[in-house]
RNA sequence: GGGCGGUUAGCUCAGUUGGUAGAGCUCCUGACUUACAUUCAGGCGGCCGUUGGUUCGAGCCCAGCACCGCCCACCA
């Protein structure tokens, strides 16, 4: 079949895309034969749009489940999304406010209709995208973490925690987000440090002119402070024991009390203690038995605990209450602060410290076994320093708050009774309980609340198999291989999935654990949306091609990928490379012989090292593949294929397509070549494979390339790093010499001794075909002549015939140059051999080496310094 | 306040047991050599952040410092 002289990659991305997707080609199924490899995607949120963090992250998955499957593993990627509880629901109030509307006035079960129906619609808008990067997932398997099974899986898990005591509810100060309503982890509370402010404020004291001067950065908490507490130690208050404050602006009579937390150097060393608002504060308001009053709506707006404050915004609460305290004269002064804020992670709202009933996991008996299994190596974390971040999250690990006060997600599969007393109505259970155990009511309400979306995705690698059904599925593809991710995940997934799939699972999850980089814009910046640097991954597919877009992450993505949009012209054209090789090697291979055999086969030189070279990569490609160096392998491969193969094994073969063994020899190395490419390029090389073999079309389901050792030669490839050397040289002086390429040279190359003279004539008519010489004259010296101009490279000789155009004075300038250079090199090889030091102590290959550099960089002077007498 | 990472060519980065500093892009020169101008050939360009130490020898190992960037942390 005839190709076009360019790739055209938006027929053959959509031919193979819808291929790919539609038929099960990458159907995943239990075999006992092989060894399984399980992947289990980082399930986009149904909200999502393809970012460029996406792209790399799937292409890194893709590269290594195309490259197992194809090296005879049983590979499962598995596909799915989230279903993002915050997120999700903010975007559906999103659309209803455009209406008028809010939630809470179509109510719950309308609200949840609308969730689903926006689901249906959208939900899928992500994995139509990730077929487009050309994922090699197991689509028929797509799994969502609201599933009916999945959910199972959820109050499954919810149920045994709470029975082994591992889950419990209570009032404590957690994030709140009075934009979303809810509660939100310690993980979802982003902090960023800010420029605020710190407010001195006096406190008068009872029945006295005096007063207690304490410094906060809310001063609206004020509104519910409780007590002021000082240090125990601190000489300044001692007097001050047993007095009673006056809470300004609210009037309340409030103790001083003394507690070890409070830091005598921060501030005044007196701090307003606010119990319901503060988690510090909290804790003291319990140790010492203060009132808990909340001043704020879930809002954010004050409530009537805040006096005359009362249905203020904090932050308009925040300046009245400055205002009037000024007013009062009881403001001493306002400093300047920096101090770390949190922020909500889906909507970046300010969260506040909240006092709320909410449910915990104790997390340190989960945490325990998570962190041996990363101690012993069990699991392995690339690269190996987020291996710390990841232990001293563990090791510090705090309980997490897994209650949501919103409408999308799993509902808490709790009841309580309402006949029951208040401690003791409480029902926990998996199916909908019809009475009251207890009491017989019927009288049951379920739970409000729903779980934290990261309470359903750290079960996705078994759930999505269908846990806890014991199943064949489960057993074969559980535990998985590899995980992908990026850093900012570490906590709220990798860690938590590895305590889940031990306590449930009794396994861990995964054995390797890869972090990807951030990929930032051309300056640094963190490709956002809102700062309008981000780059569409789709855009990119539709301008270069899905291979130039997975090609160009991956060969830049060491660690932080800087991208512009220039850097994927990399991808298309390496891919327009591809493209074009085969072309040339389809038309000339007139015949390919299905026994052709390279090991049987006397092949030319340059045959036998583009072979060479051939086996060498693909092995290290394999090995770079395993250990996670992608931009290493296609590195390699890119060196292997563009330079070695097309720029000097196409070219030296150019001539010779008549030669039965030159045309195998060639198709071979593209059949091995589009192999060793697919994992990273699967388009263009599909297209390719299929054009070679239309009968066997799909090159993801062929065997990987099995390196055969019998055909490395590192002779062969010195002999021809020698003549590439030499070629070089020669091109070297034409382009000096501005020799047209149509052009031919004479050319007399000397060579001291029968092997070499041998090698030089055995090669001759590659030299001259890339030298682009006349028939070359082979001598065993190299006479002097006028007009004849020599170099050297290393043993071998050449001259060439002076054109009447070349300007002798700079290529003498030239020469001079290099003799002094090369004698500076000479310099400093010959001072460190005459360094007693040197010579006794370096092992003596290093001093052999040495010895014979300077005799060949002698050597070479001594026949610059013959040209620049013969250029006289 | 702790921890981590970075600092190598104008730009982006390799540099895997310490033993001649590399690649891509940019730039310059030349070429439409019938697979590819999304190409080919050639070239310019580095006291490897800084100071000290270990060593015969340091981009690489050790210590300090300086910037840059992340992450974690309940000093109001």
């Amino acid at each position: 079949m005839e190709l076009e002289p360019r790739f055209n990659f938006k027929t053959i991305d959509e031919k193979w895309g819808n291929y790919w997707s539609g038929d099960g080609t990458f159907r995943a199924k239990v075999n006992p034969n092989k060894k399984s490899f399980t992947i289990v995607i980082p399930p986009p949120n149904v909200t999502g749009i393809l970012h460029m963090g996406h792209a790399l992250n799937n292409t890194l998955q893709d590269i290594i489940i195309r490259y197992k499957r194809m090296a005879g593993f049983e590979t499962l990627w598995m596909p799915g999304t989230d279903h993002a509880g915050i997120a999700t629901q903010n975007v559906v109030e999103k659309q209803l406010a455009k209406e008028g509307k809010t939630r809470q006035e179509i109510g719950r079960e309308e609200f949840t209709k609308l969730l689903w129906s926006w689901k249906d619609k959208y939900g899928d808008t992500i994995i139509h995208q990730l077929k487009k990067l050309g994922s090699s997932c197991d689509w028929d398997r797509t799994r969502f973490t609201m599933d009916d099974e999945y959910s199972h899986a959820v109050k499954e898990v919810f149920v045994r925690l709470y029975n082994k005591g591992l889950i419990y509810r209570g009032e404590y100060i957690i994030n709140w987000c009075p934009r979303c309503h809810t509660a939100l982890s310690d993980e979802e509370a982003e902090h960023q440090d800010t420029d605020g402010k710190l407010y001195h404020i006096k406190y008068p004291i009872k029945g006295e002119k005096g007063f207690i001067i304490v410094a906060t950065t809310r001063p609206e908490t004020m509104l519910g402070d409780t007590a002021v507490a000082v240090n125990p130690t601190d000489e300044r208050y001692t007097k001050l024991k047993d007095k009673t404050l006056i809470l300004p602006l609210v009037d309340r009579e409030i103790p001083i009390i003394e507690d070890d937390f409070v830091d005598l150097t921060f501030g005044t060393g007196a701090v307003k203690v606010t119990p319901a608002h503060d988690p510090n504060d909290f804790n003291m308001g319990k140790r010492h038995n203060l009132p808990f009053i909340n001043i704020l709506h879930p809002n954010g707006v004050v409530n009537r605990n805040g006096g005359k404050y009362n249905n203020l915004d904090r932050f308009a609460a925040r300046k009245a209450v400055i205002e009037d305290l000024e007013k009062l004269g009881l403001l001493v002064k306002i400093d300047e602060h920096k101090h770390a804020v949190g922020h909500c992670y889906r909507c970046h709202t300010v969260v506040e410290p909240y006092l709320s009933k909410q449910w915990f996991v104790k997390m340190t008996p989960l945490a325990k076994p998570a962190v041996k299994a990363v101690e012993d190596g069990r699991i392995k974390i690339y690269p190996e320093r987020w291996n710390k971040v990841y232990m001293n999250w563990m090791e510090n690990i705090r309980d997490w708050c897994i209650s949501r006060q919103i409408w999308w997600g799993h509902r808490i599969p709790v009841w309580y009774c309402q006949n029951c007393p208040d401690d003791k109505n409480m029902i926990v259970t998996l199916d909908t309980p019809k009475v009251c155990p207890h009491c017989g009511s019927h009288d049951l309400k379920q739970e409000e609340d729903v779980l934290d979306t990261w309470f359903s995705s750290w079960l996705w690698p078994f759930a999505t198999l269908n846990w806890p059904k014991d199943n064949p599925d489960l057993k074969y593809f559980y535990p998985g291989s590899a995980l992908f991710t990026a850093s900012e995940i570490i906590f709220f997934w990798v860690a938590r999935m590895i305590m889940a799939g031990i306590e449930f699972m009794g396994d861990i999850p995964f054995s390797e654990v890869y972090i990807h980089g951030t990929v930032r814009d051309s300056i640094g910046r963190k490709m956002s949306k809102s700062l309008g640097n981000a780059i569409d991954p789709l855009e990119i597919i539709e301008e270069y091609g899905a291979d130039a877009l997975r090609f160009s992450l991956i060969i830049n993505s060491g660690q932080d990928l800087y991208i512009s949009k220039e850097k994927f012209e990399i991808g298309r054209n390496f891919a327009n490379k591809i493209w074009n090789a085969s072309r040339l090697i389809l038309m000339n291979v007139k015949a390919v012989d299905p026994k052709f055999d390279l090991q049987k086969t006397e092949l030319d030189l340059a045959s036998k090292w583009i072979v060479s070279r051939m086996y060498t990569t693909i092995k290290k490609v394999g090995d770079s593949i395993e250990k996670f160096r992608y931009s290493e392998a296609e590195s390699l491969i890119n060196e292997f294929f563009w330079s070695e193969f097309c720029d000097w094994y196409l070219e030296i073969i150019k001539d010779q397509w008549d030669n039965p063994i030159i045309q195998n020899t060639a198709f071979i190395i593209l059949e091995n070549s589009l192999k060793i490419i697919h994992p990273f390029m699967p388009f263009v090389t599909q297209e390719l494979w299929a054009n070679i073999h239309p009968e066997n079309k799909d090159l993801g389901l062929q065997p990987w390339s099995s390196v055969q050792e019998k055909l490395l030669n590192t002779d062969t490839e010195q002999k021809m790093a020698l003549i590439i050397e030499l070629v070089t040289a020669i091109r070297n002086v034409r382009a000096q010499w501005n020799i047209k390429p149509s052009e031919k040279l004479n050319c007399i190359l000397a060579a001291d001794n029968a092997s070499d003279q041998k090698f030089l004539n055995e090669n001759r008519a590659m030299i001259e075909r890339l030298g682009r010489l006349n028939p070359i004259t082979i001598r065993d010296t190299l006479t002097a002549q006028k007009n004849t101009a020599t170099g050297v490279v290393r043993t071998i000789k050449f001259a060439l015939p002076l054109e009447g155009a070349v300007d002798l004075e700079a290529e003498k300038r030239k020469i001079l140059n290099q003799i002094n250079e090369q004698t500076k090199l000479v310099d400093g090889i010959t001072k460190r051999l005459s360094n007693e030091a040197f010579v006794n102590k370096a092992p003596a290959e290093v001093i052999e080496k040495d010895r014979e550099r300077l005799i060949e960089i002698n050597d070479k002077i001594n026949k610059m310094k013959q040209l620049i007498t013969d250029l006289s």
